[in-house]
Formats: structure tokens, C-alpha cells, sequence
DNA sequence: ATTATATGAAACCAAAAGGTTTCATGTCAA
DNA sequence: TTGACATGAAACCTTTTGGTTTCATATAAT
């Protein structure tokens, strides 16, 4: 599955929330380009290239169908943002934050490394 | 760059790859900028900039020691992206997509709309 | 065949993003 | 007090982003 390109990444697709908005309703069904484009206050080509976007990011799939394209979600992406989130669950348990930070103490240089998750969340391609 | 009038939400926040590298990086500890700043190919300025817009997206909080201002994560606003992408793990059973899709069967006219998270993921307030 | 529909590509534009350099200010150290 | 450090603010620049309008092409319908 490489693809190394400079291909927008899942966490630039979903920072626009038209493109967020567009998941959600592509989500249940296949739509075409048209029908998806009126439920949004601008014009179709604009949609379209929204659209482009997040199929790069591999989170939508095209298919023509006589003269339309469909888009349909393809959820499989969102798991690199599911797996850069996981991370940072470690830091939800208030308890573990606490004692993280006694154990720290005063210190203030910061130049150790601990585990981190890639340090930009961005994973090649597996 | 400039923070614009509105509040930079989380998506925006962690789209940058510079910026993800910064949660990372002060999870662990919590750092002054000049600190922080050496870690990265760019001047100071410019990466106290993207701790502003962390700390405006709620992901960061400073606190001033002396002369200098230190960061740490503040998590709690990824709780929000958690959120978001809990609604797409029902897509992730293929099983349920599968059984999904033949209900539908030929549909093509797309105005339906099943249960959807809210429209762009962006709750005001919880 | 002709016309209407669905779509993408291209050229263009304003605003936002990401960066730089310079300057002002507050704090620590001699 | 004087000077060095830490930082944010301002002004500025370039590239990217999100949008528009126009045009070309493929398919469908009459």
C-alpha cells in the first residue's frame, strides 16, 4: 500500500468541515457528485474538488456509473488518526498524569525523549 | 499566519505536522519554547506561533516561570476527535458494511439521511 | 442527429497559513 | 545599573487553500 507522494494526509482531509461533513454523509450510501453538492452552500465544482481531496487521503472511492461518478466512504485511512489518537489515551487517566508528574519532579531542561508515538503521527504507508 | 478571530478547533490544530510533533513532544514534559524550539528547522517565533494556536485549540496550556513560559499537553480537547471518530467504527465492521449496502440495494437518488454524528463534527459545547 | 445532463480541468482570485526579520518588554545575573 | 536572556508582537513575504467562472468531454434521452 506505499504511497509516498506528497498525497494530503488523513489529518489534513478532515481539518476542513465541509470535507468532515461530506464523510458523514457519504458514509451510508453511494452518492453522485450532484445529488452530494446541494446540500452545501457552494457550487458543484468546488464540492468536486473537496471530494478530490479526501479520495487522494484514500477516505473516499469513485466509481462511474453511466455519466455520473459516485463517491462512496472508504473508513479504512481513519484508522492512522484512530492509531495517532491512541496515544494520547495514556494522558485521559488523570491518575497516571499525576504521578508522571511527581515522578518528574522540578526538572526543566527537557531533552530526554520518552516513548513517543512517530513523532508527526505520520506513518509511511504498511 | 495570525490567529484569526475565530478559535482554531482541534482538527485544524492537529493537521499540522509541526504541530503534532509539538503534543508529542510535551506530553512527556513540560518545556519553555527556546527549549522546544531547538528541536525543530525552524526560528523560534515561528514555532511559538503554532503553540499559540495549540494553546487557542485548548491542546497546550503555558505557564509562566521567570522569565520564561513553559507548555505542556493539555488533552483533554482530543476527547472531541474521539468523538468524532467513534461514529466511523461502525464502518470499520465490514460485516455490518456488507449487510449495509444490500439493503440499500439500487438506490441512486441519495436525499435520505440516516443517523449522522452532527454534520461537521464541531459541538459547540460538551 | 441533436440536445440536455454530469462531470472534471483550467484559469483565476482573495484570504489564510506558515514562515521570516526586527523590535519592545520583562526578568535574571554581575 | 548594566547587560544578557526569553519571549511575544508587528510588519512583511510567499505558498497554499478554498472558492469562483468558463470550457471541454462523455453519456443519456428525444
Amino acid at each position: 500500500m506505499a504511497a509516498p507522494s506528497r498525497k494530503p494526509d488523513v489529518f489534513q482531509a478532515i481539518a476542513d468541515p465541509t470535507r468532515r461533513q461530506l464523510l458523514s454523509m457519504l458514509g451510508e450510501r453511494e452518492m453522485p457528485v450532484t445529488v452530494i453538492s446541494c446540500h452545501f452552500p457552494m457550487s458543484r465544482t468546488a464540492v468536486s474538488k473537496h471530494l478530490r481531496i479526501l479520495a487522494e487521503a484514500g477516505l473516499v472511492k469513485e466509481r462511474k456509473v453511466g455519466r455520473e461518478t459516485r463517491y462512496r466512504l472508504e473508513p479504512e485511512p481513519l484508522l492512522e488518526l484512530k492509531r495517532w489518537l491512541a496515544y494520547y489515551e495514556r494522558y485521559w487517566d488523570n491518575k497516571l498524569l499525576a504521578l508522571q508528574r511527581f515522578v518528574e519532579g522540578d526538572e526543566t531542561d527537557g531533552t530526554i525523549s520518552l516513548i513517543t508515538p512517530d513523532e508527526d503521527g505520520t506513518r509511511s504507508a504498511e
